[in-house]
DNA sequence: ATTTATACTGTATATATATTCAGTAAAATT
DNA sequence: AATTTTACTGAATATATATACAGTATAAAT
């Protein structure tokens, strides 16, 4: 695939901005009004120089009928996979990157920001189980009933989530202790074994 | 969330459709073409009672302005886990179903049909373990280097597809047998463990 | 019994949008 | 040195599109 100029790339994530925002493409005015262009040619231009390189197509005739292509939809790219995080007694939890591995955004669409190799086995009845990945999702809305990683200084323990009123409980899935929670920070997602 | 009418369903089916196929929504013309109606209020209508009972946001004045709610396009399914499947020397493969696992769409975007268990070590350098699943996405394009579930009769294995000239060889990512491959059926993607 | 929601056809229209044409200018290729 | 590509402004326009209005008819809810 042909490589883009800057001012292309900015228009492709311009684009795929846009679409992750509202849910559908963007016209050539909601670029321009993006990128500061002050001519619906300029966006069209781009538009069709990213065209011509292959990594979108274009309905013609057709409004917002831009379609991402599958090489740049699914673009590959790695996810860090953070080591070691415990899940019966909290271990410390420096975010020490064990290995980036490659990964088909195609596959698991959801935004995910990285996977956590589980250690021990509190949350075994939830199906998690040692050395398993868990994938992860920054976030600040949790449910109850989320499994969620908690934080408590700089240790870090894999727990369901479960706040009443202002009591918030860490209940792990096996049969240890329950604990207050301090800080909500990530979400689990899923897990495989 | 209200429940919808069979017309509304279709008409959110045909939405969510379009948008898999184009990469944009349908116009109030392109839904009317597709199921039949005669005038593009038929569909405005739809489209506004979709909006009402929450599972399409509508941006007014915005051509295409459609965007599926996260519980729309995040639909709750459930997939198949079809059991035991061999990986070092084939068993037998009625497609038993193991259980339904209950799976948000949104975490693995990907299309794929049903989830592997696999037995047996023969993938075992490719990261595939034993008791590990993986998504199976029923296709008719298998490419080099992928990751194929070869039916041969009625027993399945995991192997690597390599295709030269007219033969082609189904190679474990371990040390058994090389096979000569009959019926590409289906192509495998994740894995985990 | 009356209202509201569903499920359309059919016509009309303001405007949102793609797209072409005419330029300018700098950078990269050939 | 000449041509092509990149990167825009600015104006003009055909048409694609949302959307309102006027009806008809049936089913569901109040």
């Amino acid at each position: 695939m042909k490589e883009l100029t800057i001012q292309q790339k900015k228009v492709l994530q311009c684009i795929k901005f846009y679409i992750k925002k509202t849910g559908f493409p963007p016209t050539r005015a909601d670029i321009c009004r993006e990128l500061g262009f002050k001519s619906p040619n300029a966006a069209e231009s781009h538009l069709r120089a990213l065209e011509k390189k292959g990594y979108i197509t274009i309905e013609n005739g057709a409004s917002r009928g831009i379609n991402l292509t599958e090489n740049t939809a699914e673009k590959s790219q790695t996810i860090p996979v953070i080591g070691l995080v415990a899940a019966g007694s909290p271990t410390l939890a420096d975010e020490n990157i064990e290995k980036h591995i490659p990964y088909q955004e195609s596959l698991f669409l959801s935004d995910f920001d990285y996977f956590l190799r589980v250690k021990g086995l509190s949350m075994k009845d939830a199906g998690i189980m040692e050395d398993d990945l868990v994938a992860i999702k920054k976030t600040s809305e949790v449910r109850n009933g989320d499994i969620v990683v908690a934080r408590i200084d700089d240790e870090v323990t894999l727990k369901y989530f479960q706040s009443s009123g202002n009591q918030i409980k860490l209940i792990p899935a096996n049969d240890d202790f329950d604990e207050i929670y301090i800080n909500k920070e990530t979400e689990g997602f899923f897990i495989e074994g």
